[in-house]
DNA sequence: CGACTGCTTGATGTTGCTCAACGTGCGTGG
DNA sequence: CCACGCACGTTGAGCAACATCAAGCAGTCG
């Protein structure tokens, strides 16, 4: 189960500070605020962080593991973007009805760090420099997701995998070897496929030698030809 | 073609101000610090306002008319949302690389107000409640976005068009009767359909008696029947 | 009157889902 | 230790959903 951390990982916000540039233009009182009723939770992979519809009280950073944020349909998930650390998220109830309006779950062990929302606000109004940060911060996310809707309203099943290793290579893992820690199903489910198709996609990467295939361990052997399949669709 | 005007609609942006809840958070100064070099713009229906991908210098209100948001893709174009008087447009670059990710285009003959980047960006930085309010609103879009995300993705045909006529009637037009000023080839491009296949459907709920059709003249003469069919998907 | 554009309908082909079966590893209880 | 259940991954077969293609039709503009 989760678990309270009676002492936080980080002792105070200049962790976070060092390593987000949006925390960076916070001031010491300001950091201070915010971080007098922060605190930290560790989840398992598999638990859930927040369920989409429920109230939605803190910002949050991913301070480590992976997380998946996905939005919960009649059918299906399908999964935005994962998190890995340091990134922001919880943010469109923000300022708003304070709900969530997508899940979020880790994917693998992870330690979570909520910031209150009124602490959060008051630094909004109080620092033009991180309002605008913070704007800037939700419009990237804003083009992120118009680029997943022409990819998933667009792009047939080759096209989709593809996207999904390539976001998995340059934008998770960072390398173009790598062990997954998704399952298929999420795979899939990152891609608005069927599990199946997601499978059958992977097993002709395979057999046409564009990535190396054993188990969760992928290594892309024809990036190129990879991107190339990521852009026809 | 366009034609800028000397002599605005709007001789100063009280109008806007009466009826956006964005800018009647502005004071008397900080209103005329926007007012100053904001201009306006006609358009004919058909005409593009903006293009993906070019820069964009201002936030944009539309004053007249009907405007379509929409992605342009390889193949198709994807309209997200449409604009109606008075709304704000032209966001998510703003703040960040100031570039468009979307393309905007007049449906019916449009007025729309330009107001320049820097002013109102010293807006947000300068007022904390116009700040809370235009995150308010961003988050709203990203909202509203996950929205069409999901029923894009995981609905059938019947429940898009569904959901295109009920947007069209609650959103848009807010009757259950009106008058389409939208081509067979938009609304397929809203709900990410072939017109073929939007046409079809539209005459299976004509026949079932769900809506009456008559060229661009539709009535929802079955509202709990069409909502029905939104749900199931 | 002919060319053109947008709308509509039918016929045909493809895509990708569902369902079912089977394999494999892993934990649990006898 | 083995037997069993269970979750996950994999593969194949059949089918539903949807796009594409082609043709016809009405309105419009020169």
């Amino acid at each position: 189960m989760t678990h309270f951390r009676k002492s936080p990982i980080c002792s105070n916000c200049n962790d976070c500070n060092r390593r987000s540039p949006l925390f960076s233009l916070l001031n010491d009182e300001e950091l201070e605020a915010i971080n007098k009723d922060r605190f930290e939770v560790q989840y398992r992979a598999g638990e859930m962080i927040f369920k989409q519809g429920s109230a939605s009280s803190h910002v949050m950073m991913l301070t480590s593991g992976l997380a998946k944020i996905y939005l919960e349909t009649n059918s299906r998930n399908l999964i935005l973007k994962l998190i890995k650390p340091i990134q922001m998220f919880g943010g469109p109830g923000l300022f708003l009805d304070n709900r969530n309006y997508y899940s979020a779950a880790a994917i693998e062990d992870s330690t979570v760090c909520f910031i209150g929302q009124e602490n959060f606000r008051q630094a909004v109004r109080s620092n033009p420099d991180f309002a605008e940060k913070f704007i800037e911060h939700i419009n990237r996310s804003a083009i992120f997701t118009f680029g997943r809707f022409t990819d998933l309203t667009q792009k047939q099943m080759p096209g989709r995998v593809a996207d999904a290793l390539l976001y998995l290579s340059k934008e998770i893992y960072q390398a173009p070897r790598f062990s997954i820690s998704l399952s298929r199903q999420e795979l899939a489910d990152m891609t608005s496929l069927s599990k199946e198709s997601f499978i059958r996609i992977l097993k002709d990467f395979k057999e046409e030698g564009i990535i190396v295939l054993n188990g969760d361990d992928i290594s892309i052997e024809k990036m190129s030809a990879l991107e190339k399949i990521s852009q026809v669709g």
